[in-house]
DNA sequence: GGTTACGTAACTAACTTGGTTACTAGATAC
DNA sequence: GTATCTAGTAACCAAGTTAGTTACGTAACC
């Protein structure tokens, strides 16, 4: 799999189940359809449902469901959920000796930064309910 | 290092040759003056290189040196030049089995691109020269 | 010819990530 | 109460990525 297949995964299941909020489905359910596996699916899911887009209920007949309605769930809750952030965070360990480099970096951090912000603007003007509308 | 250590180390060794366009640097103090190898500035700035940034020479009194005036060279070009794209480009290889999976992909990834052509356009913006000045 | 410095291949160590196995902890069915 | 089902999680493995290192070839200049 590729480097963002966690929010492939996310993506593809929150579609399938904004398609039918009210189904339960096991982790093996999800990962057999996802062509994945049920602990890689837990993992994921796990993110989704910390960030307060998914429940979970353990037990017979337990599984997962959406936490809110499609129409309330944006991208940019799945991409957020998952805190894979494009730009590095800015880390704090490397100081920057040269006052170039510190410049030089600064800027293109504040660049990144916000261009980061703006793609998590543009997420959330989607919603899974959106999405499954043709386009 | 962390994950952006080649941008860190063009960004470092670019901005102190435009300080002074004319001096000719070796690998080997590039690397001393980074806290790296020479081996790996010598890849690193091989990629600024074929990018048209940055020219070198063999034998003795060799070296690197910028291959156009810090006026011309962008936070684009060096961010273009190491070809580390933000978002993973559109793979060819998964196909998307599901119309909702592929639905919710294209748009996450309109988006993704969308917003990396503006991280390129507003690092365009700036150039060597503009970042020496103080901000 | 010898020295210098780039160009590159090959190898290593550390790290990341997806996959897998195995186990525990709840919740329901019986 | 016991069996069964499912999430939660730890531990481990394999593959891939990356920086670092060593080694050697190639070109330029003295």
């Amino acid at each position: 799999m590729k480097r963002n297949s966690r929010l492939s995964l996310a993506l593809h299941t929150l579609g399938h189940m904004a398609g039918k909020p009210d189904r339960v489905q096991t982790s093996a359910e999800i990962a057999d359809h996802a062509g994945t596996n049920a602990v890689v699916v837990r993992r994921v899911l796990g993110k989704l449902r910390e960030a307060g887009l998914l429940v979970s209920e353990k037990g017979h007949s337990g599984g997962w469901k959406l936490a809110r309605t499609p129409n309330d769930i944006t991208l940019a809750d799945i991409y957020l959920a998952l805190d894979e952030q494009l730009v590095p965070a800015p880390d704090e360990t490397d100081k920057p000796h040269c006052s170039i480099e510190h410049a030089l970096h600064a800027r293109v951090s504040a660049i990144m930064t916000d261009v980061e912000q703006s793609l998590i603007e543009r997420l959330s003007a989607t919603s899974l309910a959106d999405v499954r509308e043709p386009l």
